[in-house]
DNA sequence: CTTAGCACTCAGGGGTGCTGAGTGCTAAAA
DNA sequence: TTTTAGCACTCAGCACCCCTGAGTGCTAAG
C-alpha cells in the first residue's frame, strides 16, 4: 500500500489533534478541520489504511485512533510543521539564560529548571568534560596559625582552593621555594602524568615542604578529575503529573523514580551519539523505563572542550514541534553565551571548611 | 468530661492503628489488641466520648474514628511511645552524615535528601547564620596576563576567591603594598563597616592600586552578604506519591508545588521559635497550604553562630514517633560532626569563570 | 460499670442498562 | 474509479440500584 499525500495530510491531523486532547482522535473531528474536504467515512477508510500500516492504533473497536510509535517517528521525521517562537517565549528564554551562572554544577542545575520551565516538562542538563584542563599555576599562602591555602588556577580559568594545616613549622620564604618547584614541575601536566614517579621526583627536590607534596599533589589530580568528570542534572519531575496520562498516581511515581539521577547515570555516554536536535520516540528509547515515553535532546558547545546536553522527558504524545523549537532555541543561546568573549572577567568561588 | 487513663489508652491506641492503616479505626479492631480486655460495647462508648470531647472525628455515621487535629497534639505531647532506633537505623544515618560536605549551600542540599530518605517524606533543610563574620585576611595573587585573584580567609575559616581583571598595569610589589593596606584597614570588621566612608578612606591610601579597591570591596561585602545569608533545601517532594492519602494526583500536585518554590521562604523567619523537636500538626501550620499536614522539625548547630534546621512534611497520619526519633538524632549528629574538634583540617573550594 | 443484643446507617462493590462516539461495510452518486 | 450517505454494530463510560458488611448508638440485663 501506497502513503499518498492525502494519507500523510489524514496521520498529520491525527497526530496533531491527540498531541492537543490527548484522546483518541475520530473521523469526525479530522472533517471538521479546515482545509479538509472530505467526508467523515472516506477519512474512516485512509483511517483504516492508516492502522493497517502501522501508523495508527486503535485503542478498541469503537475508540477512535491513536498515533503508534511508527507514525510519531514518520510525524517528527517529515510532516511535522515547524513551531515558530513567540517574540514572549524567545524573551522570556534569553532572560532566564542571563542570569549569572557560576559554577559548572550550579549552572547545570539552573539550566535544568530553566528548560523545564520552558517546556513544561521534566527536562535533564548534561555537562561534561573529559582531559584538556591542566594546572596553569600553584599558589601558596599563609593563613594564620599553623595553615595553608593551595590556589591552584586552572587553564580553564577556574580556580579552586583548599585549606591546609601544617604537619611542620613553616615560613614564608619555604613556602615560596616549594611554590616555585610546583610551578615548575606540575603545571601544564595532563592528569595521567601525576603518578608516583612524579610525586618521587618533586619530593626529593622539595625540601623542607617534602611532606606537603603529597597532600597538595592529591588536591590537584582531585581537582582535575572533578573537571574531567559529568555534571548532570534533572528538574521538574513532578511536572509529569499535570499530564492527564499520569493521573494514575502508580504510573507517575514509576517514571519520576526512573529519571532520579542515578537511573539516568547510562546517559551522558549517549551523548556522543547525539547531534543536532534528537527525538526518539517511546520504544526507541534510551532506558527500558523510559519506553512509552519520548525523549527530546540537544547538544550545545560550552568552549573548553566540554559539551552540554538538555533534553525533556514526556508522554510520546507531546507537541514536538513546540518542545523541539524551544530546544533548539535554548541549546544555541547557550552556545552562543559561552562563545561570547568574556567580558571584563571576573570569577568567583567559595569554599568551605572539612574534608 | 474527664480524660480518665482508659480515654488516654482508647485515643492512642486509635492513633496508632490509623497511623499504620490509614484507615478509620473501629471499636472491634481496637477491642482485638493486647492489653485491651474490654468489649467492643464499652469501646464504643469510650470513642463516642473522646470524639464528643473533640478528640476523635468521624468521617460518616457508620464509618470508625479518625484521631482529630487536636487527638494528635495530645497523642504527641504525652500518649505517644518512645521510638527506639535501631542498630541498622542508626548506622545508616551516621554513614549518610559522614560523607563530606563542603560548603554550606551543598551541605543544606544533602541534609535534605538524607533526611528525606531516613523518613521517607519531603524533607526540608535550612541553614543560616547572621553576622559576626568577618573576612580575616586579604590575599593577591598575580595570575599571569593582566588579571589578579583575590582570595579573601573568612573568620569562619572559609576561604573564598575571586578572578579580577586589572584595568591598570601593576607588578608584583604594588600588589603586596595593596593587600597590606586591606589587611591593615579591612579586616575583622562587621559587614556594616564597609561603607562609602570605609572605601573612600582606603582609596585615597592606595596609590597605584586605587582603581581596584571598589571592586576588591563589593566582592568583600558580596561575600559577607552570602555568608549571612538562609540556604535551604528541600527534597523528596515526590514521596508523598506513596501515600495512600495522596492517591489523589491533584491533591498531590498542589502540595507538591506548595513545598517545592520558595513558597516555603517565611520558614527561615519560624526558625527561632523552634526549640528542640517540634511538632505542628495541621491546622497549627505555618503556612496555609500545609494545613492538613503536619510537620515535624528540628534544630540544630553548626558553629560559628550558625544555625540549621531539619524538617519533614507528611500526611497529619504520620508515625511521629519514628519521625521525632529519626529527625532528632539526625540533628544530634549533626551538631556533634559540626563541633569536631577540626581534624587534621582542609578546606576545599572551587570557583567558576564568569560574573 | 460492663456487656450482649438489636436496629439503624451508609460507603463501596458488583451488576444492569442506556447513551453516544466511533467503526466497517455496502450501495448509490459523482 | 473515487467519494459519500446510510445503516447496523461495538463498546467505554456513566448513572442507577441493590446488597453487603462494617460500624454505630441505645437499651436492658448481668
Amino acid at each position: 500500500m501506497e502513503l499518498t499525500e492525502r494519507k500523510k495530510k489524514v496521520l498529520r491531523s491525527v497526530v496533531d489533534l491527540y498531541i492537543r486532547t490527548a484522546e483518541p482522535v475520530g473521523s469526525k473531528a479530522i472533517t471538521e478541520l479546515p482545509d479538509m474536504n472530505y467526508s467523515s467515512a472516506t477519512i474512516r477508510n485512509e483511517m483504516a489504511e492508516l492502522t493497517a500500516m502501522g501508523y495508527l492504533e486503535q485503542p478498541h473497536t469503537s475508540a477512535g485512533r491513536v498515533p503508534s510509535a511508527v507514525g510519531y517517528r514518520l510525524y517528527v521525521d517529515e510532516l511535522m510543521a515547524e513551531y515558530r517562537l513567540s517574540i514572549d517565549e524567545t524573551k522570556s528564554i534569553n532572560s532566564a539564560i542571563e542570569e549569572k551562572m557560576n559554577k559548572v554544577d550550579k549552572m547545570v542545575e539552573k539550566v535544568a529548571r530553566l528548560v523545564s520551565q520552558a517546556t513544561d516538562l521534566p527536562a535533564i542538563s548534561v555537562a561534561s568534560r573529559c582531559g584538556g584542563v591542566t594546572i596553569r599555576r600553584f599558589d601558596l599562602i599563609l593563613a594564620g596559625v599553623g595553615s595553608i591555602i593551595v590556589v591552584l588556577m586552572l587553564s580553564s580559568d577556574e580556580v579552586v582552593n583548599k585549606l591546609i594545616r601544617l604537619p611542620v613549622q613553616m615560613d614564608e620564604s619555604d613556602l615560596k621555594i616549594l611554590s616555585a618547584l610546583l610551578n615548575a614541575t606540575m603545571t601544564d601536566l595532563d592528569i595521567s602524568a601525576f603518578d608516583g614517579n612524579l610525586l618521587e621526583r618533586v619530593m626529593r627536590s622539595a625540601g623542607a615542604g617534602a611532606s606537603l607534596v603529597p597532600v597538595i599533589m592529591e588536591f590537584a589530580v582531585d581537582t582535575l578529575q572533578k573537571q574531567c568528570g559529568t555534571n548532570m542534572a534533572v528538574a521538574g519531575q513532578m511536572r509529569i503529573l499535570g499530564l492527564p496520562e499520569y493521573r494514575d498516581v502508580d504510573k507517575a511515581q514509576k517514571l519520576i523514580t526512573s529519571l532520579d539521577e542515578e537511573s539516568l547515570a547510562g546517559l551522558p555516554a549517549v551523548l556522543n551519539n547525539v547531534n543536532g536536535t534528537q527525538v526518539l520516540v517511546g520504544p526507541e528509547n534510551v532506558s527500558r523505563e523510559l519506553k512509552d515515553t519520548s525523549v527530546v535532546m540537544t547538544k550545545f558547545d560550552i568552549g573548553d572542550g566540554m559539551q552540554g546536553m538538555i533534553g525533556v522527558v514526556g508522554p510520546t504524545r507531546m507537541d514536538y514541534a513546540k518542545v523541539t523549537a524551544r530546544l533548539s532555541y535554548f541549546a544555541e543561546s547557550l552556545s552562543k553565551m559561552f562563545a561570547k568573549p568574556e567580558q571584563p572577567q571576573i570569577a568567583e568561588g567559595t569554599s568551605g571548611k572539612e574534608e
